[in-house]
DNA sequence: AAATATATCGAGACAGTCTCGAGTTTTCCA
DNA sequence: TGGAAAACTCGAGACTGTCTCGATATATTT
């Protein structure tokens, strides 16, 4: 559940489950206090680790990426189908949107991340992207079975929405990124004119 | 008007000016290829001179984007201005916008760049920031008065609308960029219910 | 063609990514 | 419990990139 402790996939020394923890708890104040380009060098240095300990953890930057993240996007998806039976179809697609935002903006620069690993099947973080696309996807089927959102809105375009409003957030001092969520939620409804 | 050939501010030696200008040619090859965190050292490698020369003419890669950019950036200004007495005010806009995202797509990561530029007055390229913004208000005032987009949207809407499209473009392999262009439209408008 | 102004060069300081073999710990099991 | 095998850590070093600066070279001016 916590981001914390994520579980190394087998049996580690007890050494070596010592460092992976610490080089994790490092990556998670550093990536948030800097975003997700801040130096794996730095995180090494303050788990007082060699920086070769750390790549033989992780061997790139996206492994360590993934072990972070892994947990708060299956929570992200399990939200999802939650407000599945929301009285209100479109608000509660609203509502996860938010939250997905949210979601995307503890790290800086983990938009970009995201946006490619639900293409990109040899990433690791691919599969815990797919399940939030279908989270996503069982809202906006709802929402368009409902008539709330036109017919030619999908999951990929929410995703997409979600990422690029945390990014626009991110790069402004004003809270840009929850205003463009709006605007683009209400294009999303079937009130919006169609433009030709 | 083309980028290739952006005036120096000053009289030159003839050597600095070739120099200045087949660096100023590679970073548009390199830049369009490779996006802009291009390696500046390459890019002095294939000018072939040295990267101090490089860092002479282009104190920062941010002065070398300006110098890449400013004419650009002043074009499109002027496009929104000859948009502005377009026959519906929200087609002109919308028009805008494309063209805007278009602009924004010539190098990978630029729309980061804008963003920044906008809001950082020491940037070289906040000037013309400033006018594409004034641009788009333009545009913008004028939906707004004729009551075809909503009284709260602003340029920096629009602004961020587009640089956020165009991210999501880059990051996908489909046109996702189009697709979140038009739904962002469609939330200004007037038509679109304001949520609660 | 000398004097002056202007540029270029490239070494060097520094930071980051990543690899690898030598050396150190831990674990296991006799 | 002791020692071999397995697992892990270490840190030097190869590489790339950013950026600075003084010595050197080249244009321009008179």
């Amino acid at each position: 559940m916590d981001i914390g402790t994520p579980a190394p996939r087998r049996r580690m020394r007890a050494d070596a489950r010592r460092n992976y923890e610490r080089l994790l708890a490092e990556a998670a104040a550093a990536f948030a206090e800097h975003g997700a380009d801040f130096s794996l060098e730095e995180i090494a240095r303050r788990a007082r680790v060699a920086n070769g300990t750390l790549y033989g953890h992780f061997p790139t930057r996206r492994a360590l990426l993934e072990a972070l993240l892994g947990d708060r996007m299956r929570a992200l998806a399990a939200t999802g189908e939650e407000l599945l039976p929301h009285p209100s179809p479109f608000d509660g697609l609203a509502a996860w949107a938010r939250a997905a935002m949210a979601h995307t903006t503890i790290y800086r620069g983990l938009g970009a991340a995201l946006m490619q690993a639900v293409e990109d099947e040899t990433s690791e973080l691919h599969t815990a992207c797919k399940a939030v696309l279908a989270a996503g996807e069982g809202l906006v089927a709802r929402a368009r079975a409902a008539g709330e959102v036109r017919p030619d809105v999908t999951a990929p375009d929410l995703y997409a929405l979600v990422n690029a409003a945390a990014w626009a957030g991110e790069q402004s001092s004003i809270p840009q990124g929850e205003r463009l969520l709006t605007f683009g939620l209400d294009g999303f409804r079937t009130s919006a004119t169609t433009r030709g």
